[in-house]
DNA sequence: TCGATGTATTGATAATGATCGATACATCGA
DNA sequence: TCGATGTATCGATCATTATCAATACATCGA
C-alpha cells in the first residue's frame, strides 16, 4: 500500500483568529474553580443576586482575591455589578453564558 | 433606611471543589485560541478527522507547538489520536463538548 | 538497513495569572 | 465630620503556560 499523502485539507468554516480569541476570553473567564463557584452562588443565590462579602467566607479567599475574580467574571460581561448603599449586588448575565455554550455547538459537515 | 445586613446567602447547591476543579480543567483545555481553531478544524475535515501535519500550516505554528496542544486537548480526553502509519490521525470526541456545555447549564433556583 | 518524514519530548524563555498584604476609595450610621 | 464597613487597586511573589529549537522516537519507501 502506497502512502505518499495524508489526507485531503478541507478548513471550509473555521474558526479565524478573531473568533477564536473572542471565544477563548469568555471561557478563560470561566476556567477557574473559584469562578465557576462564583458563578454557581450567584445562579443558587436569591434573587440570582449576592454581594461581594457573601463570597469571602465560603471560598475561603481574601477579599482583594475575590475582587480580583469578580472583576474578570465582569469585564468578560458574565455577570454585572450594582452598588446598592455600601454593597455591590452581583447577577449572573444568562445571555453570555448561553453565548459560551452556542459558541461550542459544531456544526458538523455533511457526511458524504 | 436601615442597612445593617446584606442579603440573606443561600448557596445550597454550589458546585463543590472538586466539582469545580474538573469543569475548569475541560474549560481550561478549550480556553485557548489555537485550540478552539483546531478543534473547529477537525469538526470541519472530512470524516472528522485530521492530521497534525495538516495543522502547522494554516495555524502558522511550529511543530511542537502543534503537537503541544494536541496533547492536552487529548488529556482532557476532546480529542483521540489514532496512529496511521506515520500520521497519527486526530478526531474529536463529541460527547466531551457536551460534557462541557452540559456544565454550563445552570439549575437556577424557582422564583419565589 | 538506511534515509526521509511525521510525531513526541526536553529544555529554555517570556508572558500570563492567582494570591494576598497594604492601601485607597465609597458609603453608611452616629 | 468621623469611625466603621464593603469594595477596588497596587505591588510583590509564586505557579502556570505558550512558544520554539534541538533532539529523540516511530514508521515508511527503497
Amino acid at each position: 500500500m502506497v502512502m505518499m499523502d495524508c489526507c485531503t485539507p478541507v478548513f471550509a468554516g473555521v474558526l479565524d483568529v478573531d473568533e477564536a480569541t473572542h471565544t477563548a476570553g469568555l471561557l478563560s473567564a470561566l476556567a477557574d474553580p473559584v469562578r465557576l463557584r462564583i458563578v454557581s452562588m450567584l445562579a443558587a443565590a436569591q434573587g440570582g443576586t449576592a454581594c461581594g462579602c457573601e463570597l469571602e467566607a465560603p471560598l475561603g479567599l481574601a477579599q482583594p482575591t475575590v475582587s480580583h475574580h469578580l472583576r474578570i467574571l465582569r469585564e468578560a460581561g458574565l455577570v454585572v455589578g450594582e452598588r446598592r448603599g455600601r454593597w455591590v449586588h452581583y447577577s449572573l448575565v444568562l445571555e453570555r453564558l448561553d453565548e459560551i455554550r452556542d459558541a461550542l455547538r459544531l456544526r458538523l459537515p455533511e457526511p458524504v
